[in-house]
RNA sequence: GGCCCGUUCGUCUAGCCAGGUCAGGACGCCAGGUUUUCAUCCUGGUAACAGGGGUUCGAAUCCCCUACGGACUACCA
């Protein structure tokens, strides 16, 4: 067990898109798979068939790719243990159920959802303890503990729908030992008597997690604060299926919260707040809603699992911006915390600016190219795009922020910033203008340091300070009082179109 | 209701396991500086051990209780 082979898995249920805490789960179980040298498997959990969504699996998938989580092993991936789909794995879970009735560990249960029903609302309004199938209520029940032997043989023969529920030990206290939490004590009369496989079939979670996992020969689990509750259940599954000694170590993460208020981060408080949670864009096939992804918002997938990693995690050091690499050399499970991590919009936009102004303006260019071409907008060449990226970069947090700081560049402003002129546009403006414009006509070369050499020395002689005139020319160029250095906006866009927009400008603001 | 887990600045967190630091960092916010403007950037500031009992010379750190928060409580995972 000490000396077992590293290996994890990260098995989602292809019921829908895949939740951001989902996304964090599995880069845990990456970034622990990496440090140790193990290896990662993607395990689909498909056992419940009413809930399938067509394109979930794919989604799945392709948000990893995205995000650059890599599966050595599973569903998309191959391997020794395959198949890697619990449905595809139906035949196998049956004869571990039936093993666990031979041994008295479970039983054959065959109430129909109304008695069920019944029995629950009974118990609620007697006031009892516990209101669920468990050792007080289920000698009450119709199953084979409490029906004679031939009457269970008649009804498994004529195919009667059962069930098969573990029967839980009474008054026994379970250990279980979390890596997180450390240990954990329970009494098993505090535990019910869970349905382990179904009447359709097919096995449910907590049978098909604890034989696959034994089966694949997983070492770790590591899953979402809300197994915590069952993992004595699968502990004793375990023991009673005789695999105690090759049980995996278990980790229960934290969960991820909502931003303000309580509870625990929704899609909802992504569509209230305005950030995504969800790694890809999702469209629901059945209503057609469409939720928002990270990568379609600009996110780098670096930036997003950065920034995810640090949620519940952090190395003990003031380090901040991790590659996968340094993540994975530095991941260690007694780093992750124990209360939950509230979701923070603002942060997230942080990281990916820190992405940002790290990238090559080559890199970028490329991106903003695409926009520009979704606009409609012409560009001299990619060389110009460059410098434009350098001269706007740290004051964005995403590619698609960049056109909002350089559209001038492009296009010669439509309007003037009303507070701007209101505040900066004086009555000798326009007249001030029209005189530095004959300096501008005349500069040469049209470059940044000539530009500001000529109309500093220029405004120094008159005894007027640059900020009087500075904001004339920059309203009539740009069309608000923000951007970057003005003479190097001039050289960019060119003599011609500087001396035209402050002619347009002088003219129209008077 | 039951059961389990949790609680350090507004947020993410370090410190806790092996009691002794002005309780540290980052995001946000505020102020100042730089600049032709805005942003960036730089500097500084703001702000926390949930409460109460113990144990101890000394508790954020160990123990107990309370409060609050959350998860779970399906033939869903």
């Amino acid at each position: 067990m000490e000396n077992k082979a590293i290996r994890v898995r990260f098995a989602p249920s292809p019921t829908g898109p895949l939740h951001i805490g989902g996304v964090r789960t599995a880069l845990y179980n990456f970034l622990f798979a990496r440090h140790n040298g193990g290896k990662m498997i993607l395990r689909i959990e498909d056992t419940d068939q009413n809930r399938f969504v067509p394109g979930a699996e794919e989604y799945i998938i392709e948000s990893f790719r995205w995000c650059g989580i890599e599966f050595d092993e599973g569903v998309g991936a191959g391997g020794d243990f395959a198949p890697y789909r619990q449905s595809e794995r139906k035949q196998i879970y049956r004869q571990y159920a039936d093993q666990l009735i031979e041994k008295g560990h479970a039983y054959y249960a065959f109430d129909t959802t109304e008695e069920l029903e019944t029995m629950r609302k009974e118990l609620e309004a007697s006031g009892a303890r516990y209101t669920s199938y468990n050792q007080e209520s289920r000698m009450k029940m119709t199953n084979s503990l409490t029906l004679p032997n031939e009457e269970v043989m008649r009804r498994l023969s004529v195919g009667d729908p059962f069930v098969i529920r573990i029967k839980m030990p009474e008054n026994e206290t379970v250990k279980v030992y979390d890596e997180i939490r450390k240990e954990v004590v329970v009494d098993s009369s505090t535990l019910d008597d869970k349905v382990l496989y179904k009447s359709d079939g097919m096995p449910t979670y907590h049978l098909a997690n604890v034989v696959d996992d034994y089966l694949m020969e997983i070492s770790h689990v590591i899953r979402g604060e809300e197994w915590l509750p069952s993992l004595p259940l699968h502990v004793l599954l375990y023991r009673f299926l005789g695999w105690e000694e090759d049980m995996p170590k278990f980790a229960h993460l934290p969960l991820l919260l909502k931003p303000d208020g309580k509870g625990k981060l929704s899609k909802r408080d992504g569509d209230r707040l305005g950030f995504p949670v969800f790694p890809l864009e999702w469209k629901d096939p059945k209503t057609g809603e469409v939720s928002k992804g990270y990568r379609e918002d600009g996110y780098f997938p670096e930036a997003f699992i950065n920034m995810l990693a640090l949620l519940g995690w952090n190395p003990g050091t003031e380090q901040e911006i991790f590659n996968m690499e340094e993540l994975a050399e530095q991941f260690s499970i007694d780093r992750v915390g124990r209360s939950g991590a509230r979701f923070d919009p603002d942060k997230a936009r942080w990281f990916n600016h820190q992405y940002l102004i790290g990238k090559d303006n080559a890199e970028l260019a490329k991106d903003f190219a695409l926009i520009l071409d979704e606009k409609g907008v012409t560009y001299r060449d990619t060389t110009y795009l460059e410098r434009i990226i350098e001269l706007v970069k740290e004051r964005v947090n995403f590619v698609s922020e960049i056109w909002d700081q350089a559209s001038f560049f492009f296009e010669a402003p439509e309007s003037y910033d009303e507070k701007t002129v209101r505040k900066r546009w004086k009555e000798n403006t326009g007249a001030l203008l029209s005189e530095i414009l004959e300096l501008i006509k005349a500069a040469e070369p049209f470059k940044r340091d000539k530009l500001h050499d000529t109309i500093a020395s220029y405004l120094e002689e008159k005894q007027i300070g640059m900020g009087q005139v500075m904001i004339g020319i920059r309203l009539c160029l740009v069309g608000s009082g923000t951007g970057p250095d003005l003479f190097t906006i001039m050289e960019m866009i060119g003599k011609e179109e500087t001396v035209m927009r402050i002619e347009v400008g002088v003219n129209k603001l008077g």
